[in-house]
DNA sequence: CTCAAAATTCAACAAATTTTAAGCATGCTT
DNA sequence: AAGCATGCTTAAAATTTGTTGAATTTTGAG
């Protein structure tokens, strides 16, 4: 049995039988669940919480399901299953559930539920489970740690979420734009200096004066290199 | 979590909703994003962006999917996916027949348009994903490498550029007019000579003291020779 | 509200890359 | 072999890109 202590999901349907049907099955199943009825609700609830998966119903009075999910997007990190009622497949909903990862048509098993959220969960973050090994790196996610030869760094939270990206992405030539999107989100207004800035602070705090774990790419970008 | 700079991606649709989405969502996957409402429009951003894959609405005011379809792939060196919506289906014959690389059928979540979108540029683009190998070269593009006999070589961004592609059309004699055209891009104001430079530094790197690795025909270009 | 830590911006500096240009070498034609 | 065209080499100028330390602004805890 897979261990879910820390991931946290947020059910959004205007159904209350449903919304309480599915958050007893979920927190059975070790799930941190909060719910929420009506869209401007639920990210209100997004942004102090921040689930790692918001399951989202469609069809809602006022705000709709697309609308809620745009809003998400734009400031959570967060996978999104959207639900749709079969008779609704049909109609004006249709492609609109397009910008979910992943939806599924009412009525639906519990059990498929579960598995949907694990796998989307899995994938968007993989790091989730216990400590993650790259190296002389240990990332442990849970604690917001990374140790590096067994010496845990101090680190701002930017400069934890940075290198935790570097780490996950090593070997491959990042740029400075898909580090800004990726670790200060699309919608970061300021300039790629800033990237530049806490890659010193990183290749500091590592001892890495010859920038030979964080390799400078000229003209594309950065690469961790594991050895 | 898969990086993917670099690959550029045309979205058209009517729905400036579902463009957004869209637009959202691969641009946060790292790709390189443009959108069309129109099928004329699409055709000029094609010429100017020449992106890898187009993903097309079939039903749009005006110049339908089809059409633009087949007009984009009389200049464009592209794979096209198209959108429809399930009563359409039928369409499917024929927009597969008209030159469609792949079809999917609204609604349909965003993890399968990635997955979609990864399959066709696997396809189509093998050189953006992992190793080429070409006689005793290995394009690694991900990590913006080229090893030569397992020695990785020191290449700046232009002599990467130059090398990539003369590797990539290896046993052609290439033009300077060409190798400008195509590694500086059409719009490079200065002389033939920069070429000459270029491939002089390459040949350093590869100790190809006789030019016999980078051979010279007099009066029409480079030729690479793969042994 | 106050203060310190963190995040961001700024600008001078450093380094690598690109481009240019001039002279040299080589091969081709007559 | 002379003369010409084409390609080669080199080094220095111009440009671009990355680095750095410090200044400034923002944030959040107490």
């Amino acid at each position: 049995m897979q261990q879910l202590k820390g991931i946290k999901v947020l059910l959004v349907d205007d159904e209350p039988s449903i919304l309480q049907f599915l958050e007893l099955g979920l927190q059975n199943e070790g799930f941190e669940v909060q719910t929420a009825m009506e869209g401007m609700t639920a990210i209100n609830i997004a942004k102090e919480f921040h689930p790692h998966v918001v399951v989202l119903d469609v069809m809602m009075p006022g705000m709709d399901g697309f609308e809620v999910c745009r809003m998400l997007r734009k400031t959570e990190n967060v996978a999104v299953i959207m639900l749709t009622a079969r008779d609704e497949v049909e109609d004006r909903v249709k492609g609109l559930t397009i910008g979910a990862d992943d939806y599924m048509v009412k009525p639906f098993s519990f059990e498929e539920l579960l598995a949907r959220i694990h796998a989307r969960i899995r994938n968007q973050f993989p790091n989730l489970f216990g400590e993650v090994v790259i190296g002389p790196f240990r990332i442990d996610n849970r604690r917001k740690e990374i140790k590096h030869e067994d010496r845990v760094l101090e680190l701002s939270p930017t400069e934890y979420n940075l290198l935790e990206f570097l780490l996950l992405n090593h070997g491959l030539v990042l740029s400075k734009a898909v580090i800004l999107s990726k670790v200060w989100g699309y919608d970061f207004g300021g300039e790629e200096n800033i990237v530049e800035v806490y890659i010193r602070s990183l290749r500091d705090k590592l001892n890495d004066k010859e920038h030979r774990l964080i390799r400078t790419l000229r003209g594309s970008g950065y690469r961790v290199d594991i050895i």
